[in-house]
DNA sequence: TGAGCCTGTGAACGATCGTTAACTTATACG
DNA sequence: CGTATAAGTTAACGATCGTTCACAGGCTCA
C-alpha cells in the first residue's frame, strides 16, 4: 500500500457513476476523460483500457465485500451477532455506494472472461459465508438457504433502483437512516419466514 | 388483435433472449437476424429499428403486469386474497419469462425518452397497486409501503440471477414449485417484518 | 545543464454498428 | 395474365468507438 495514485481514483469514481448511470457500453472513454478533466487517450495513462477500468471496479467492490463480510463474521459473538453484522455492513454498502452496487451485479457480462470468474469467484464466497451464518441463525432452512439469501441481496441491492440516485447518495425518500432500518427488518423478516414450515430438505 | 404476425413475434423472443444474454448495447442487428434465420437488414421490415424492438418488449411486459395485476386485484374477495394473487402472478412472471424481467430494470435506461417515459408511468401504476394491496393487509406499513413494495420487488426479480437460465426457465435449483414457494414465503415475510414496529410516519 | 520519466495532447487507424438503398422473388388478387 | 405488395437479399453509407502513435511540457535528480 503506497498512497494509492489520486488521479486513478477519481476516475475509477467519475467512471462508476457514469457506468452506472448510461452502462459500460454507452459510455465512451472521451467522456470518462470530460469528467476528470484530461482527454480520452490519457486515461490510458493511467488503465490498460476501458476494460481494465470496470475490471478494477468490480473486482474491487466484491472484495472488500468479501473482505468486510469475513471480518464481521469473525469479529461477532454469535451468529445472529454475525448475521446483524453482515446486514448492517451490507447495507451500509448499498446505501453508500450504489454506484458499485449497480454495476456488480449489471455489468458482469462485459467483464473479459478472466477477470468474470475471479468477480464470479469472490462473489460466490461471499454468498456461501451468508449462507452459513443464514444456516446457523435459522436451522429451518435447508437446502432454500442459498436461494433465499440470493434473494435478500436481490431486496437489499434494490435501493439504487427505488429513488433517483444523488450525488451524495443521501437523499433517500425516508431519509437514510429510516431506510437503512427498513431493509434490515425486510431481510431479517424474510429470512424468518423462509425458515418455518420450509421443507427441511 | 387480428392474429399477431408469426415473425414478430419470433423476433421479439430471440432478441429478448439475447438483450438478457449480453445487453442491449452488445447484440447487433446482424445476431438478431441470424437468430431468426434473416439477415440484419430484414429485420426493418418487421421493427422500424433496434430500439424499436427494445421499446416493444419493455411496454409490451409492462403493460402485461399491469394488466394482470388490476384484474387480480379486482378479481380478489379481499385485500389478502389480492396480495397473494398479486404475488403468484409476479413470481409465475419472473419465473416463466426471466429474460423479460431482467430487461424490465436493466435496460431502461437505452430507450428514447419518449417510450421511456411510457413505460416509468405503467411501472408506477403498477407500483402503486402494489402499495395499496399491501398497506390494505399491513395496516402497519406507512410512508415505509412503497420503498417495501419496491424491496420485495428486488427480491422477487432477483430469480434471474440466481440460477443460469435455460431455455424453458425450468431448471431453478429447488424445481419451479419449490422456488415458486419460497419466494411466496420470502416476500410475505419481508412485508409482514416491514410493518411490525415501524414507524407510523 | 541535461537526461529520463511521468503525464498529457491531437491526429489517425481499423473495426463495428445501425440504417438506407437498390434489387430480387414469391404470393395474393382483380 | 399482370400487377401490387410483402419479405427477403447484398452492398454501401456515415457515425462512433477503443486504441495506438508521435510528440511536447514539466518535474526530478545526478
Amino acid at each position: 500500500m503506497v498512497a494509492e495514485n489520486p488521479r486513478r481514483a477519481q476516475i475509477r469514481r467519475e467512471a462508476a457513476r457514469l457506468f452506472a448511470e448510461r452502462g459500460f457500453l454507452g459510455v465512451g472513454v472521451d467522456e470518462i476523460g470530460r469528467a476528470v478533466g484530461i482527454s480520452g487517450p490519457g486515461l490510458y495513462r493511467h488503465f490498460a483500457g476501458k476494460d481494465a477500468m470496470l475490471a478494477d471496479l468490480l473486482i474491487g467492490i466484491s472484495e472488500r465485500l468479501l473482505d468486510q463480510g469475513r471480518r464481521r463474521v469473525d469479529g461477532a459473538d454469535d451468529p445472529r451477532a454475525a448475521l446483524e453484522s453482515l446486514l448492517q455492513g451490507h447495507i451500509d454498502f448499498a446505501l453508500d455506494e450504489s454506484a458499485l452496487i449497480t454495476l456488480h451485479d449489471r455489468e458482469l457480462l462485459n467483464l473479459p472472461d478472466k477477470e468474470r470468474r475471479q468477480v464470479r469467484s469472490l462473489q460466490r464466497q461471499y454468498v456461501e459465508l451468508w449462507v452459513g451464518v443464514a444456516r446457523d441463525v435459522f436451522p429451518g432452512l435447508g437446502e432454500e438457504a442459498r436461494p433465499a439469501v440470493h434473494a435478500v441481496f436481490g431486496l437489499l441491492n434494490s435501493t439504487p433502483h427505488s429513488a433517483a440516485v444523488g450525488p451524495s447518495g443521501a437523499d433517500h425518500p425516508a431519509g437514510r437512516a429510516a431506510m437503512a432500518e427498513l431493509l434490515h427488518r425486510l431481510a431479517l423478516g424474510a429470512l424468518g419466514a423462509a425458515a418455518e414450515t420450509g421443507p427441511t430438505a
